[in-house]
DNA sequence: ATAGTTATACTCAAGTCTAGTATAACGAGA
DNA sequence: TCTCGTTATACTAGACTTGAGTATAACTAT
């Protein structure tokens, strides 16, 4: 077992946050600026790029932090001044080239990341709410099947693949854009966002990979918002995450205030997931689960008919067991 | 920011393995003596217990270790000689409590859990394959449900949150065990493993919380073999995931033989998921979902009729974007 | 041959989903 | 005040899925 200078190996835990409110019926993450946490003597020697966004990160103190998610909760509390409702641990990165500070540091960096659904929307110092698909254009089908796909990813994909030597990886390479974007009849599985940003990535077609000591490549660069460090390979995960989730956990409603219609519920639900959900039927399936009660009370500012107000009903847990917002599949 | 003697925090990365096999209808786990790893100065003073079993776990070696991933692959082929296929991180636990060795080496521990899925079951030295639900006698509803929870779990608990001045609490525990263990009406989510443990665990039902300086409890030990460490609770987090997992990705296949008959996949499905099933819709579920194709061939050596012999089609991933063995929720 | 065991085809009723139509209830502006 | 645009909500027909079963086929062991 090998080690560093001071006999133990040593590691920097740090914790990211993806951090995610509705709001005009777009979903946004908080971010910081990047320089916020690159060490300034990289900048000029590595390409990570100025006025890059990142996700919100911030070290575990062994001394201090008890558990993980306190260390997150309290973190984010004195650094956003927000107070995180609804947290869940994602996923774990640890790739060796993940941080190029690492290099110079002589540290291996291992990012816990996780996700938080929070109601408010208060400006940060220091940090931005952004649309999620600022940063995944391509995953929005709320208007339809984006043209971006069918005019620009489809075709550069398919060039990448041509210029596949092997013959059997390149079949296996077409079955995972196929199946991931939808090509050739496979349907649209809104909660692979991360096989679709992973595929774009390892045909350079994301400045991300371009970063990382990649050859050059010829294929173009698809829109969408870089990130610092694999910031955006994070969000992709909590995407899927979410997009998963809400199904079959009622997870919505940390999104949406204590009373709320069904119509902002749909397209809280709509902005999540990116297709659009046939309103009759989604009513049925949230009243008849049994998920809302209605509160009395009616809302007038909807331009039409006033809807009634409802609220979440915490029972229906003990009734069925995991129930979330049925998304039917079908857009309208 | 505080900091080890060193100057920087020190922390060692553990990664554990949650090997799964099944054979002879029941899921088996790779488990190590736990003293492999406990320190032995430490055996006498804290009460680890001698002869527990613990999962294979081993340290992350910056140097080396490119990926996580890739680390416990190393790892696990040359101490336990077994290729693993199907691998996924499953979750990382890093409280301050869950490791008694840290306090006496000042270090943090952090441990990222990984699950694998192997179709061979070649006994490894100093180690051995053990039935998961000698662990968890209460999650295989397989013969129905359970004595022992209507004998000795819910008149435990029961007594266990009478015990409890705050009201309110102790409403919400009610709550909580009867929706995790089906009490009252509520259904058996055989997906709620650790919610499950961890009502045990605070109610201080198993060894293991009450290792962990817990005041003395004059409730029974539940039934079950405890772990060392926190290896229980990742026993049960992965218990939890497979069973949700195969429900929509075809991971089953992973502890297949190439080829089997339909009933060999039913049996390994309900070995996972606890549960019984309808032989004659699972068979439609299967078949009609296009997630096998037949080989033509037969298994004779069945006790009766001979049956056909299926291997998995691949090529169902592009027609139908994630579906899983259906399970029918209703059993046989 | 017969009993035991497993495989597999088929059916029927109940339930759920999709994709509608129809109607109700409001605000704003002519 | 009437009409239009807009949203809410009730209801329905048909397609499809699911649960639970019956009936029959094809083997092995005795």
């Amino acid at each position: 077992m090998s080690a560093s200078t001071a006999g133990h190996p040593e590691f920097l835990i740090v914790l990211n946050a993806v951090i995610v409110a509705v709001t005009d019926e777009a979903p946004r993450i908080l971010t910081v600026p990047y320089e916020h946490f690159a060490a300034s003597e990289i900048g000029g020697q590595i390409d990570v790029g100025d006025g890059l966004d990142a996700l919100p990160s911030g070290p575990l103190d062994p001394e201090r932090d008890l558990t993980l998610e306190l260390a997150l909760r309290n973190w984010v509390e004195r650094q956003a001044d927000l107070s995180l409702g609804y947290v869940e641990q994602l996923y774990t990165f640890g790739d060796a080239s993940r941080d190029p500070t690492e290099r110079m540091e002589g540290r291996r960096v291992i990012s816990v990341a996780y996700l938080a659904l929070v109601r408010e929307h208060r400006p940060a110092l220091h940090s931005d709410w952004r649309e999620w698909y600022a940063y995944f254009p391509w995953e929005d089908w709320r208007q339809g099947r984006p043209e971006l796909i069918d005019s620009t990813i489809a075709p550069a994909l398919e060039r990448w693949i041509e210029g596949v030597d092997h013959h059997e990886l390149a079949d296996t390479l077409r079955e995972r854009v196929d199946i991931n974007f939808g090509l050739s009849g496979a349907a649209w599985d809104p909660e692979r966002v991360l096989d679709r940003y992973e595929l774009l990535y390892e045909a350079g077609m994301v400045p991300e990979s371009r970063r990382n000591q990649q050859q050059p490549s010829n294929l173009p660069l698809m829109p969408g918002r870089p990130m610092g460090l694999d910031h955006r390979r994070i969000l992709a995960t909590a995407m899927g995450r979410i997009r998963g989730k809400i199904k079959y956990r009622p997870v919505v409603f940390e999104l949406l205030p204590p009373e709320f219609t069904l119509l902002q519920l749909q397209r809280v639900v709509e902005a999540l997931s990116g297709v659009r959900l046939h309103k009759q039927n989604f009513r049925r399936l949230v009243e008849q689960g049994g998920l809302v009660a209605s509160t009395g009370e009616r809302e007038h500012a909807t331009g039409g008919r006033p809807a009634k107000l409802f609220r979440f009903r915490r029972r229906v847990l003990r009734e069925r067991p995991g129930l979330g917002v049925g998304l039917p599949a079908k857009h309208q």
